[in-house]
DNA sequence: CTGAAAGCGCTTACAG
DNA sequence: CTGAAAGCGCTTACAG
């Protein structure tokens, strides 16, 4: 009895068996299976058929190290706790699920650091593209992404420059824009309040003191700014420190919604006027803006579209198709509303 | 001139230099870094220096063909964006991330036809352990769960007589505890309003029914319940309607926060007082509830232990370890705040 | 405890 | 447009 090859069964239905049953190569059902158009059309069609019949499903690890390049997507988000973000992943998910791509999600709390070890281990699974968020990195996670080569889009904010994709709005003129309408309805004594002081927050500010500024209104010592993450409960607490050290402040420009929300909350709790005594604006027009009592003015951002954007092109990054557009600015919408 | 091997240059370092580096074969190599036992302590420790110095990093991909297995763990959730399951994700997170596992999130949308889906997709990635949301799924995605042999920990309740993993707490349980709650401190008309209607919204309403007709003061006419997503917005109409139709109504448990929280902000434009004329709870304790004006009594779920204690199930299965306690019931909390 | 051989299932690169 | 050969980088299974 001659020896057995030893094959280690897997039971999986392998490309090789739908070749066999398609009377191709191995190859050729490969390129058909992958729609490669240098396949006879009839040839083709017999390969998929009998994939279809076999049910063959492609092993993703034999792909991936076979061409040195998986069908994960890699995605870079500061929080998944901020639903900002979860639109943009669920717009982004819907256009790479169709297309054969999986999404890995990484959250790196705001942490540059933790974005370079998140990154380190992504890289490692040689994903086809990378979503990042913003352009704040540390040396060495600029460098591991430059190194591997693997097509990178960046989200939220827009750099021109250095040739990066990206795909997002310009943070700062929508601070400008928030200003600019506190002024416009009359207010002089406003107020920044930041939170988590995440780049995108600090352009923010700079809108808002720039426009200050220039109307000759501007108050450093109006300015809020703390670390601590963003949440109701904050903007309570900030809202109620700043009218006890600033009384006169009749105009308050939250960085987020959820900052805002919380301090409409405390303004209730200590009989603060709103609109009449204070004006409050928001940012990102998160769930339940438009329900508050009273319903908060702020600063839709298109959030889903950029997932969606940002997603098609770094598409067509990994596909080497031409990308029209590398910097894509969705812009912004001053939503007007009862707190202002 | 001989010609030259056909190599397909990678730039990657590999377990053979690594191997080579060491002074030992490729296979002791592999084990050492595995951290497999059977391996001589110098021969590991000087693979371990060997890769270090290298910078070797192992090929998922490689591994994975060669082992049947990834390195990925895949969790289906039915939303993210509901803090409910981010916060279960994070922590999970929190113990794969050291273990060496990769996270992939799919989003089912509580569609049991996009859960079987994606199952089908992960499982073709051959995922080292599946962590699922409920037990409320497809015949189909049963079966593919069951022939894959893929280890699996059910998320956010508990179900007996299966066998079958799971981490989570009593739904039904916990419903009983607010209607019981709202019985104590005098309320009668007690509503549940229901949206969503997924299986654990179900089981709360059950326990709310049992309650209820143990006392004698059920009512049907006061379920309000409805498919559609849960959100601020909804909780604000169906408070209003609720009211509108049975004016009687002393109580309202909502199954969900953001539901109640909307319930509140409706009946503070309704001029309803809150909790003198009606009582309001909520379940979940999610941001902001504490917060909120009157502050929300309501159910704290341990979503951050669920993620936790499941991850941690699902290793040890992963690793063939045994399981002490394959169905963890790890219990809520009634908040109690202003709203009642 | 260690290793030589084979194999996992696909794609690249070279030919024709 | 199609294919035979080799290779991607690891681990399994069998020996010793």
């Amino acid at each position: 009895m001659s020896a057995l090859p030893r094959r280690r069964a897997t039971g999986r239905v392998t490309l090789n068996e739908v070749a066999e049953a398609a009377g191709v190569s191995p190859i050729t059902a490969s390129r058909a299976l992958r729609g490669q158009r240098s396949v006879d059309t009839v040839l083709a069609e017999r390969v998929r058929t009998a994939a279809a019949q076999l049910g063959y499903v492609p092993d993703p690890a034999a792909r991936a190290l076979a061409s040195q390049r998986s069908q994960q997507i890699a995605v870079l988000i500061p929080l998944l706790s901020n639903n900002l973000f979860v639109d943009v992943l669920e717009a982004a998910q819907a256009e790479f699920a169709p297309a054969g791509f999986q999404m890995l999600i990484g959250v790196t709390h705001y942490d540059p650091l933790e974005e370079e070890t998140l990154l380190r281990s992504h890289l490692a699974h040689r994903p086809a593209g990378l979503l990042l968020t913003g352009f704040d990195r540390t040396e060495a996670a600029r460098q591991l992404l430059a190194a591997s080569g693997t097509p990178c889009v960046h989200l939220m904010e827009n750099r021109s420059g250095d040739g990066a994709y990206s795909v997002g709005l310009s943070q700062t003129e929508a601070g400008a824009a928030v200003t600019r309408h506190l002024l416009d309805s009359g207010r002089r004594r406003i107020a920044f309040v930041g939170a988590q002081l995440d780049p995108r927050v600090m352009q923010r500010a700079e809108g808002y003191r720039r426009v200050l500024r220039q109307a000759g209104h501007w108050d450093p010592a109006l300015e809020l700014l703390t670390p601590a993450p963003s949440s109701l409960r904050l903007g309570g607490e900030l809202l109620q420190r700043l009218l006890a050290e600033h009384p006169d402040v009749d105009g308050i420009f939250f960085c987020n919604d959820d900052l805002a929300q919380g301090g409409l909350l405390a303004a209730w709790r200590l009989g603060v006027q709103v609109p009449q005594r204070l004006a409050v604006v928001g940012f990102n027009d998160l769930a339940g803006s438009d329900q508050w009592v009273p319903s908060l003015s702020t600063v839709r951002t298109p959030r889903a579209e950029i997932g969606r954007q940002a997603a098609r092109m770094l598409l067509a990054l990994v596909r080497g198709e031409p990308v029209p557009q590398p910097m894509l600015d969705l812009g912004f919408e001053l939503v007007l509303r009862q707190s202002t």
